[in-house]
DNA sequence: CATTATACTGTGTTTCACACAGTATGTCAA
DNA sequence: TTGACATACTGTGTGAAACACAGTATAATG
């Protein structure tokens, strides 16, 4: 592994890290793994499907979202919500995120 | 796994991202890995030693950090300082943290 | 009618964190 | 003085998860 390598990774690690919080937090609204995936591209967060994707399932699975599948638009889609469970860990996540970035100020500024 | 673990894991995850980031920053002065444990853990970012050691040992293999092997104060302990591509790298990662924490704040307002 | 965008599923592979165990020295109080 | 606790590091196994890659299929656009 080269050195722009590991520099890139860290930023991966950073990036994949905010990616769940900012899912559970889009998917406040209503929305399908494509166009979730282009919201968070425009919101300058890059995800690769076989990122998404997986992820969306996993949470799912823990119970802090919910999916129907319905065909819109003439075309199948599986519907992304955030569940009760997802809405009501969400406050507490954002605060939890809030200490990260006061605490990250703090060391970054040494 | 229950909710509330998926919430736990959550925020792990979210701590997970920024310890790369927050241990270079601090390796700026010559530190070893049980005193930026503490320093970390002073700062509200906990690290269990089996994940900053080897951590540390990765991010010297990368070469971001460098160590030495010295004995002081009568015992031996691995130092490690931020190596000078990390040096040269940290200013872009800082600038990488920034720009996550705006994009953040714009996605969990809405 | 071909290409691109949309939209999702599935299967390795690899990278890590984390749990756990092990080693060893220094300090401090009962 | 001895037992507990803090200090300080190494190593192994396991499981979770991202990522690369491949595959499927429909709609839109030129």
């Amino acid at each position: 592994m080269t050195n722009s390598d590991a520099i890139e990774n860290v930023i991966l690690e950073l990036r994949r890290g905010v990616i769940v919080l900012a899912a559970l937090s889009l998917l406040d609204e209503e929305q399908y793994g494509y166009s979730l995936m282009k919201r968070l591209s425009e919101c300058g967060l890059e995800v690769e499907q076989g990122t998404l994707y997986p992820l969306l399932r996993r949470l799912e699975g823990q119970g802090l979202l919910a999916s129907s599948w319905r065909i819109e638009e003439g075309r199948p889609r599986r519907y992304y919500v955030i569940s009760q469970a997802g809405r009501e860990a969400l406050p507490g996540l954002k605060a939890e995120w809030g200490g990260i970035v006061g605490m990250m100020g703090k060391v970054l500024s040494k």
